[in-house]
DNA sequence: CACCACTGGTTGATGTGTCAACTATCTAGT
DNA sequence: ACTAGATAGTTGACACATCAACCAGTGGTG
């Protein structure tokens, strides 16, 4: 299964500029957010899924899914986020064990004013430069990484 | 200089999935580290550097400027990395303020064991299922987005 | 009902990353 | 030689991410 495995010295030059490429772009979008509106990738997260949800207000567990993070980190980032009074914690009625997550008049402040600088910044540094073939040919390249990742598991067997 | 910056939603598709992408190849290498040599990526890259380096040793300043990290990120994974026998601090004579990082044994080790699972990973998840286009392709993104992050400086009048 | 596995969420420990403040040394201009 | 400013590195505070342990409520099945 594992061959080889060697990697052309072209090759490394191709990994090292992409790799430089995510770090810089994630720092760039990061900082940003920061800028224009006062919070973290992370708030930015959390902010525009309560925002986008029709209540503006979710369960934890429906942000863990939606976001795709891990309950716990769900739960500091929340906790962060309501001692800045971005967001808040209520009772869930339905299910005694839920919470909650509701979008203050602050969280929903910030939310608006980093939503419109966000887009610039990613149509700026990201669509702006790519032709359409090379925005279909990444497209394309994710999406066969992410199968190459994810079990392709049609022979899990060993 | 910024437009109404519209993104469509089949250009937010690509986003998402670039994003994605993004992520879940980070972690996946991640994984691989901590499975194949116990350690993480951060340690990955202090180890390498340091192991390519001909004496096996690098000054602080110099681990810097070519992983591309502040001084005080450095200091801090040095630290912890010594407290697990990775690495190892030594005065520098040349300099009093300076401090050479050298690789221990232990330090060798892991990045020896660490190396050889880690090119096949890259090599499995992202060389083997590109096409040589979709490298140049990525190649000539990456350069442009990198482009449009550092100033082009040409007209930095306001 | 009684039991038990599961789910929803919080918490604490540890590792990671950034910023600002600080110490110590080096270097250059006078 | 003196001194101002740059450089090298450490430290502490805080935000972020993951893991394991935990508690409480839910929902079967006997």
């Amino acid at each position: 299964m594992s061959e080889v495995s060697e990697v052309s010295e072209a090759e490394w030059a191709v990994w090292r500029t992409f790799y430089a490429m995510r770090r810089q772009l994630d720092r760039a979008l990061e900082d940003q957010l920061q800028r224009d509106a006062g919070i973290s990738g992370p708030d930015y997260e959390i902010l525009l899924s309560l925002f986008e949800s029709p209540q503006r207000r979710m369960r934890s567990r429906d942000l863990s899914a939606r976001i795709g993070w891990e309950k716990s980190r769900i739960s500091h980032q929340v906790t962060r986020m309501e001692n800045r009074g971005l967001v808040e914690r209520s009772e869930c009625e339905d299910d005694l064990r839920g919470t909650w997550i509701g979008l203050t008049t602050e969280g929903r402040r910030a939310v608006l004013g980093a939503m419109r600088e966000h887009t610039t910044a990613i149509r700026n540094l990201f669509f702006d430069v790519l032709t359409p073939d090379e925005l279909a040919s990444l497209r394309a390249v994710s999406d066969r990484v992410l199968g190459a990742i994810n079990p392709p598991l049609c022979d899990e067997a060993s």
